[in-house]
DNA sequence: GCCAACGTTGGC
DNA sequence: GCCAACGTTGGC
């Protein structure tokens, strides 16, 4: 093991579940952008997240939040390590901090790249329908955190049941 | 649109 | 450091 390795080497990848309101960012538009920087998180758990734990090639579960079916809709993956989120600074940015400056920055982002849209989304109401994703984060009562970890076995389920047409 | 649950703010 | 008030999230 060299002083190198632990951050350059190939690693088992991690699980993600990223929430976005479809009206503001939906997985179409990522698949247009094909890849996008995740701005405007002013949360620190989901910042310490991007910032901390996050790394190049994990595993994204999109999910649509704040709409008519909410669920996931498509697989997505960190493409970067996190960056200052410099729409912070921005007074005309959707969500300005001006606490946060470049020069101290308060909150991060990471590049997310697009990766697949379902057959068909696993909606929560699918995931709470089954005892199999029951202590997942997102069907927890009063859940709000906009980025949360994935079991790897909830993620693999749950992409390969929005893959089956 | 309603509202419960939550995170943050700020007075004390 | 407590906690009430407030703004936000997000399912329904």
């Amino acid at each position: 093991m060299t002083a190198s390795s632990t951050r350059s080497t190939a690693h088992e990848p991690h699980y993600w579940l990223m929430k976005s309101e479809p009206s503001c960012f939906s997985i179409d538009d990522l698949k247009k952008a094909k890849i996008a920087p995740w701005d405007g998180v002013r949360n620190y758990q989901a910042r310490n997240y991007m910032r901390d734990d996050m790394r190049t090639g994990d595993i994204v579960l999109f999910y649509h939040s704040n709409c008519a079916e909410p669920g996931v809709v498509g697989v997505a993956s960190v493409a970067g390590e996190a960056y200052p989120d410099h729409t912070a600074w921005d007074p005309h940015s959707e969500h300005p901090d001006p606490r946060s400056t470049p020069e101290r920055p308060l909150w991060y982002m990471v590049d997310v790249a697009y990766v697949d849209t379902f057959a068909k989304p696993v909606t929560l109401r699918i995931l709470k329908a089954d005892p199999f994703f029951a202590n997942m984060l997102v069907v927890q009562r009063g859940q709000r955190l906009s980025i949360q970890p994935v079991e790897k076995r909830h993620a693999k389920r749950i992409i390969s049941l929005g893959m089956r047409k």
